[in-house]
DNA sequence: AGACATGTGTCTTATAGAAGATATGATAAC
DNA sequence: GTTATCATATCTTCTATAAGACACATGTCT
């Protein structure tokens, strides 16, 4: 009996299996749900391979598989010799993961770290398209703030981010202004809410007004328009928001393949 | 002797090997070169897994690991049960596989193919931008010309593109009028040539008096330039191309994660 | 039309050594 | 005695092999 072994004979898993799909796959979900859960938190390890792989009745190379796969969504991080962690944007490599707007000349460290002033931070009601965006019901409580990012002292992003007001009870200005870093790192530690994945929707429009005074810019520079809605597990939308970038300067960088 | 066989013991590869790196990557660089030296074209199977294993002197799971890799990098495309393919751009699913532009309601193909019309296709010397891009000498002979892509009758998408004059050597604006299809299948079938990854910048822009004509709007509508260098095998560079494209009824999607 | 055989990639297990990281304990140097 | 240095043990992930069962595609034979 050397190989013909589970899957029909011995119960592979330890609570409800999803539905049919390769062991890996239900390995897969079954961490997720740890990680979802908070049983791992962001930067902390989990468990080894064979520690997973006796817990869940399976063999290490089936473990891998999974952890293979969520590794490649960066939801995992695999340090040879040293274990396996729960990503998180906390790191101090990557500051930014998700922004992928760079400078012309030098990168965005080169100026040291952006510095960061909140303009606005109001407690409001989500209008239809907010809503629609965040899953919620037209006129639940969000917060909405509006931001201004400067790289070596010239301000190059200017951000409206609308959060639900359920998950984000109790954030603040001051929260915010006081906290240095990553403001997705501080939803982690702060709300326990990990970004996941985001999706970007991008168009040349033209500054209001308002918006070219604040960037202190003339209103015929035309601006890169970066609307995000980004996810937390399970794909469950966590935060809306709308940048308006200076691309004159810079430029938004895309691998394809 | 059941498993510290070779690696020490028996020569593992028939060429010489890059350097000393894992097995799988030695053959994963073996199989690049035969894509590379045009040995399986694309569309067409490559060897099965265990005909690979046998020709390399490898085991079937060490040639499997190398193919999902190449795979994951959408040089190869799997399927089960018929073999595993070098990927094309001549696919009849996704027909631009580097175009991110989405229409505000609807997708692409909903109003029938795209049309194209090029506007103009010389030859003449690579200025420094060019040279560098494609890494030529200045004054290189190169390809240029720029079309105007349509969808449901609105001109859309502008770009110039500028193409390396040797191995594009015998391309005419006929030729490339006549095909229907992408111009990257187009470049398969007639020049051995595959793109395999693309480095996209984008920026907000005002079009020039001649660019607004050309996609017919008013000069005031900020345009998004989206410049792409395109490269095969090697990461060697064999186009360089700018694009305006129109986002006031569609926009660039981009996935982050 | 249905059954069957065959060739493909897919999944799972088992085994074992390599390689990176870290702690511990012995030994040498001061 | 304390502090450095080295070797060893023991974690971890990583690489490689082998073998068998399974799923999918496509024939061929009845």
């Amino acid at each position: 009996m050397s190989t013909e072994t589970s899957l029909a004979t011995s119960a592979p898993v330890a609570g409800i299996a999803p539905a049919f799909s390769p062991l890996y796959q239900q390995i897969k979900a079954l961490v997720l749900q740890s990680l979802q859960s908070g049983e791992w938190k962001p930067g902390e390890p989990i468990p080894s391979e064979f520690e997973l792989a006796a817990r869940y009745k399976v063999s290490q190379g089936t473990v891998r598989k999974a952890i293979d796969e969520l590794a490649q969504d960066n939801l995992l991080i695999r340090r040879q010799g040293k274990g396996t962690f729960v990503a998180t944007h906390a790191e101090q490599q990557v500051q930014y993961r998700f922004l992928k707007l760079k400078p012309d000349n030098g990168d965005l460290n080169s100026q040291g770290p952006a510095e960061r002033l909140i303009i606005d931070c109001k407690r409001t009601r989500a209008n239809n398209d907010v809503a629609k965006a965040l899953r919620l019901r037209g006129g639940d409580a969000v917060l909405q703030l509006r931001r201004v990012l400067s790289f070596g002292g010239v301000p190059t992003i200017l951000e409206d981010i609308w959060l639900p007001g359920g998950p984000f009870k109790g954030l603040t200005a001051e929260r915010l202004s006081a906290d240095q870093g990553p403001m997705y790192a501080l939803f982690e530690t702060e709300f326990g809410i990990r970004m996941v994945r985001a999706q970007e929707r991008l168009r040349a429009v033209n500054p209001s007004h308002e918006e070219a005074k604040l960037l202190q810019i003339e209103q015929n520079l035309p601006l890169l328009s970066v609307e995000r809605l980004a996810f937390t597990y399970q794909d469950t939308p966590m935060e809306w928001r709308r940048g308006l970038y200076r691309t004159d300067t810079h430029y938004y960088d895309n691998e394809l393949n």
